[in-house]
DNA sequence: TAAATTTGACCTCG
DNA sequence: CGAGGTCAAATTTA
């Protein structure tokens, strides 16, 4: 499964995020030139999505431009990112899972927000077990889609928090969604089952005396927070700036320029970074991503699509991009 | 009552 | 043999 991607494919995608990048910025000087007219709560929204456009075009050619090295939002890489780095340089999966594309992602839980991205990626996931690992803190959480049986999709994930910051949580995902559950991700940012799972055990471990309390508190986080961007961006976007922004993600990310790209039934993965990214400003350690995931994203040139970033994709569709900037939907400030 | 979670037992692999 | 991963019965939740 591990397959090297040659110089040329690399300089390709160097190239293609760069351009995306500068697209961004063209479009950020359009709709600054523009939005004299407009209302500034406008501008300021278009300015908040651009910014976090660029933040990834940085983020992601920061990671292939030090390919080499894990990227870590404190410099110290974790312990899970020592166990996945072996995993991939050293260690060959087992048999059983060879074939199954496996990325990681680290999630740093929004402190303002209580949102923790790798719980709420816009699958439906079940879960089929949870292990006390050797020297962590933490207990890992092992998922598998809630459609397995319907569907045969085989995705699973595994998810820990991080040991020497409690506020990152790991995401070990496996596999590819076969399913269709996109109608699923209507949910995405909005499901506060799924939420305290995590935590409720962990809290129940580690905090024995209040874990109900904590969960409360995380939920009227995630509530709040759902709450503010909806006010933020209803009252602000308009439907040409959002068409916009579409038709500029369809160029940046389209097939005919990425060929590795290719459909999936993945759709919304990448989306298990955006919550926090939207959720907050602070671009420092939201999302990480470890170089065996730009490995995996790079190593798979022609079907491999779960990566986060190929995803993009995927959304062909005004549906689906609501889905991933659902600030806008009523599904989002009803739930 | 169906679906989801919990958790101890079991399996696989190094 | 031990650690990690999965199964499946019991339990909980909606």
């Amino acid at each position: 499964m591990e397959l090297e991607y040659t110089n040329g494919e690399q300089n390709g995608l160097i190239n293609e995020l760069i351009q995306g990048k500068e697209l961004a910025k063209q479009l950020c000087n359009t709709l600054l030139s523009s939005s004299s007219s407009s209302s500034p709560s406008s501008s300021s929204s278009n300015e908040f999505l651009i910014e976090k456009i660029l933040s990834t075009y940085e983020k992601a050619l920061t990671m292939l431009n030090s390919h080499s090295n894990l990227i870590s939002t404190n410099g110290s890489p974790s312990r899970s990112d020592l166990i996945h780095d072996d995993e991939f340089k050293h260690k060959p999966p087992s048999n059983k899972r060879k074939t199954m594309p496996k990325w990681t992602e680290k999630v740093k839980v929004c402190s303002q927000t209580g949102l923790e991205g790798s719980l709420d990626d816009g699958y439906c996931w079940r879960k089929y077990g949870q292990k006390d690992i050797l020297g962590a803190k933490f207990p890992r959480g092992y998922y598998r889609c809630t459609y397995r049986n319907v569907q045969g999709c085989l995705a699973t994930k595994q998810v820990q928090k991080s040991d020497e910051d409690p506020t990152m949580i790991e995401v070990n995902y496996r596999g590819r969604h076969t399913c269709t559950q996109s109608k699923n991700s209507n949910k995405v940012f909005s499901s506060k089952k799924k939420l305290p799972l995590l935590e409720k055990n962990q809290f129940h471990k580690l905090q024995n005396n209040q874990p109900q309390k904590q969960e409360k508190i995380e939920q009227t986080q995630v509530e709040i927070f759902n709450f503010e961007a909806k006010l933020e961006l209803d009252t602000n976007t308009t439907t040409k700036d959002d068409d916009d922004i579409f038709s500029w993600f369809l160029e940046s990310f389209s097939p005919d320029t990425e060929p590795f790209i290719s459909p999936s039934t993945s759709e919304s993965d990448l989306f298990c970074l955006s919550p926090c990214q939207f959720g907050s400003s602070n671009s420092n350690g939201i999302v990480q991503t470890s170089e065996s995931e730009i490995t995996e994203i790079l190593s798979a040139p022609t079907s491999v699509t779960n990566s986060p970033i190929m995803d993009f994709d995927l959304f062909l569709d005004k549906e689906d991009f609501d889905t991933v900037f659902p600030f806008n939907t009523p599904e989002y400030s009803s739930s």
